[in-house]
DNA sequence: ATGAAAGCGCTAACAC
DNA sequence: GTGTTAGCGCTTTCAT
């Protein structure tokens, strides 16, 4: 059960039992075969608490998320349990609920520095505000921010998507953008960064940004969303088109001009971000921009796995942009 | 840093600092002002390893399901992480992606006995696949199965809300009734519960249970849907309503149906189970199940919370039901 | 190539 | 009430 029982099982020390574990390579073929033989034999499982004690390295890796209701993050988490495994890592996923506080606390280390490293997915903290300072080690930023952290940082280009997406609409002859959870001087980076590819396209096309049609949202959520939708059909001229900050705030948005007898893409049309699987079933079908999620995983595991290393501490930071794809569907353009 | 560092600090001794750590009871309150002033002047923070070597009780618990693409399953975790927290347990998601090895490993002690206890969500195992000595003792089953497991067993009454399901149908004249990974004989308990409360009220009805009507499915996901779908459409007689298997399900069915240009629920009705926040955003919204996960997730934890106590190991295994409502939509009851 | 011994930071008996 | 002591099971120098 423990290795010195194995040990004595195999005739040897617990030290050889424990080279045998971690592939060290002075072990004769002969001891290690014995060894391995006594290790099924007895049924032997690390306890890895004892290890962690040991060692200082616990084999857990912290996912810090804003919350799993959200089929983005609960999809990325997927991604990320995947690429973690590759590593022997155990993911332990925690919801900061968009809190700034507790993004900080993920930050400080989480707790009881029981994780090797940490992938925060900044919500509610803007980049700037991680301040060198608070800086843990092991920090892989995900993010569409700034190249201004001090830490490792795997990013999408979510200005350059917001552009395509505008570009698209412009081509399909749209000239009244509306946003929803799209604003300048957002509390998110993400909301900002979006304005900023907005603005970027319309201002190449000559097309004005109206500031009446930039609705904030409480929350980047499908209910959040109806609300807004009715206060855009409320004005003297609305929108011809309308940029969602995620799917699920477009599914909502879609759904309440179902409602109020609104044809998309005909009289609006609706795009979002994302690319969640249920874009595919919306009435209609709902435009939007995919990333690629098991790239980004892979590549936040890999820098933690990295620095994780001997002198791996000693690593400059990295930015990584990862790809996307815009993913055009009937609520920006008619089915033929 | 350490505990003894913060004895030094407070001029008592270890084991004083962690009769203060965990509330014990004799303590002077000076010492316990002392040692808590030191405490926080330290900045200490506990070696969750180090207790969990000594205590041989880790503070972790594992949660295995599926897989998070399934929102249902998503917004479990979440509720879980929230109740396990009130007991200071960390959760471990485990997804098996409905793989019955995978299901049959956590029930085994899941890889290095890290967890004071599992959580599972069986999908691929049926609970009589269960034998007792596979069981762990920590362990509560989550389900819509029999009550033949020797574990603590948290479930829904799938089969009375199934019942309740095609009584609203049938109480809206509908008489020829389709499923959607719906089946008997399935490898899926809950697949078959289903449809034995379909049988119930249909029989107690007098309505025939036609077999040319039900429809297994690879996988219980939007994707899977469309094809079934086409199929019951292309029957001489298309039924009238349609049972789904889950709110994924009927999500893809309804997207299905509506690009067929049936109508919904005029010339057939669609109910799913699991209420998934989505389900209020489809066109027309899904009629549709909803569990009380907040309580499942709560018992859950709990019974655990109850077993992990001195003299728990030998508490005789219960079996909780928690609560269920039929949340109607208009995809079964048109807008008046 | 293998063994001996120390110690990771904490908890739990038991003594005082 | 508080201190002393002895491990928990593993890794890690350092010998051999």
């Amino acid at each position: 059960m423990r290795q010195s029982d194995v040990a004595a099982h195999a005739g040897v020390s617990a030290k050889t039992v424990s080279n045998v574990l971690h592939d060290h390579p002075y072990v004769s073929a002969d001891t290690r075969a014995r060894v391995e033989a006594s290790l099924v034999a007895l049924g032997y499982r690390v306890n890895l608490s004892a290890r962690a004690l040991a060692s200082d390295r616990t084999g857990f890796i912290a996912l810090a998320i804003p919350g799993l209701d959200n089929p983005y993050y609960a999809q990325l988490a997927g991604h990320v349990m995947d690429a973690a495994a590759e590593h022997d890592w155990i993911v332990l996923i925690e919801q900061t609920r968009s809190s700034a506080d507790l993004e900080r606390a993920v930050v400080h280390g989480g707790g009881a520095r029981l994780v090797d490293g940490v992938i925060l997915q900044p919500d509610s903290i803007s980049q700037a505000d991680l301040s060198d300072r608070f800086a843990h080690q092991n920090l892989v930023l995900i993010g569409e921010g700034g190249a201004t952290a001090s830490s490792d940082h795997v990013t999408t280009d979510v200005v350059a998507a917001a552009r395509e997406v505008v570009e698209h609409l412009l081509a399909q002859g749209r000239t009244r953008f509306a946003t929803l959870g799209i604003q300048p001087h957002d509390r998110a980076d993400a909301s900002e960064l979006r304005y900023r590819g907005l603005c970027q396209a319309l201002d190449a096309a000559g097309v004005p940004v109206r500031s009446e049609y930039l609705k904030g949202l409480p929350r980047s959520r499908r209910p959040e969303a109806a609300e807004a939708v009715d206060q855009l059909l409320a004005l003297p001229e609305p929108p011809d088109a309308i940029l969602c900050f995620n799917d699920l705030v477009g599914s909502g948005a879609l759904a309440r001009l179902r409602e109020r007898g609104v044809d998309v893409p005909t009289d609006i049309a609706v795009a979002g971000f994302d690319d969640n699987e249920e874009s595919r079933f919306t009435a209609p079908p709902l435009t939007s921009v995919s990333w690629d999620l098991e790239e980004l995983a892979r590549r936040c595991v890999g820098r933690l796995f990295a620095r994780s290393r001997p002198d791996g501490a000693d690593l400059p930071p990295v930015r990584t942009v990862i790809g996307h794809r815009l993913v055009v569907r009937e609520s920006t353009v008619s089915r033929s």
